[in-house]
DNA sequence: TTCAAAAGTTAGTATATATTAACTTTTATC
DNA sequence: GATAAAAGTTAATATATACTAACTTTTGAA
């Protein structure tokens, strides 16, 4: 998943043991210190600003901005980041639809489009971050213009071929459930 | 004047030389290949487009830009350098007056304030490059208000002082010639 | 419950980037 | 031209980040 070898992440989590970033690494288990979740915090708060900065200063389209912003996020001071954040007007959800870290809350009426029923017509809000590591899926989605704010309805659920089909933007597209699971949509209340 | 030891910079060529970057080490020279010239260029152009953003997106003080550049123009893409050039419009000068590559001739006429006759009035155009490592300097150009743009009389020069003055902002400021020569102003044709 | 596959660790190695200490080469001045 | 200071190199060392290969531990399925 991080692109390298095991080895490389057991010598990494010692040396961020050591360092305090993470505990409890001796009883295989990672637990993130203060120190160490108000880094990681800091990471995704920069990572989000950037995608914002990519989407609304460079007109980068949404799928595009998730690989520029990891290379940028670690050369952000933290002034830049605050005023980033100023400029940017406080955003509490990414260009994808997700939460700047300390507004998960938003995200909690949205359901994966696996566990939307047929018929039903959505508001899709989210691509999970566990997505945005796969250049192909975003380029997909990005062709077929699935995105946050888009409406689309449940055409199709199969099951036993572990794909579903919505419309979206007067298109048909089928998605396997492998993607769909990671595309969040709200339902309208009824 | 890169902060590291001076062995650091000789196994550091050693290393850009095996990898094309320069030539000539051996005999105690360093040419940039074309290959060395071009990513030397494109760093310089990265480093000043994201000097323009931090002004222009960020309204951050010309003289607090220089260091945040620094970091992030190792992190930029081609493509993102590309639309940063037209999203910003083909500056030909960065922030503090320096020619991005390509636009050396812009510059041709300004002279240093070491130059310039007393009791003439400029217009100032650059603060050399050479500077901008010296923060110091920087906060005290910046709290002077001594910037591309502004005009300004030369009232005294001193050699035997190493000193000159000038009227800038209805301000009298003392400058050491070793700041001075790395100040240049447009005298107006006459 | 056994046991094979998966997951994780250890050992040995490599490279980039840094250091200090000792040395050599170059430069500039008397 | 001698020579001392400055500049630059070499050697030995350190650390972060990688790797592969061999090994151990954990997990899950028959």
């Amino acid at each position: 998943m991080m692109g390298v070898a095991p080895a490389t992440v057991t010598m990494t989590l010692r040396r961020m043991e050591r360092d305090k970033w993470i505990s409890g690494h001796r009883r295989r288990e990672i637990h993130l210190t203060k120190i160490g979740r108000e880094a990681a915090r800091s990471v995704i708060r920069r990572h989000m600003l950037i995608e914002w900065l990519l989407v609304k200063v460079f007109k980068m389209p949404i799928f595009e901005t998730h690989d520029e912003a990891h290379h940028i996020e670690h050369a952000i001071s933290p002034k830049l980041e605050e005023r980033m954040h100023e400029i940017l007007d406080d955003p509490k959800l990414c260009p994808h639809g997700n939460p700047f870290p300390g507004h998960e809350a938003l995200t909690k009426d949205w359901v994966p489009l696996t566990e939307v029923p047929v018929g039903v017509e959505v508001t899709i809000r989210r691509i999970h971050e566990f997505a945005e590591d796969n250049q192909d899926l975003l380029d997909f989605l990005g062709k077929n213009k699935v995105e946050p704010g888009h409406k689309a309805q449940i055409k199709e659920n199969l099951p036993f071929n572990q794909t579903l089909s919505i419309d979206i933007n007067d298109n048909k597209v089928t998605l396997g459930y492998a993607a769909a699971k990671y595309i969040f949509a709200e339902i309208p209340a009824s």
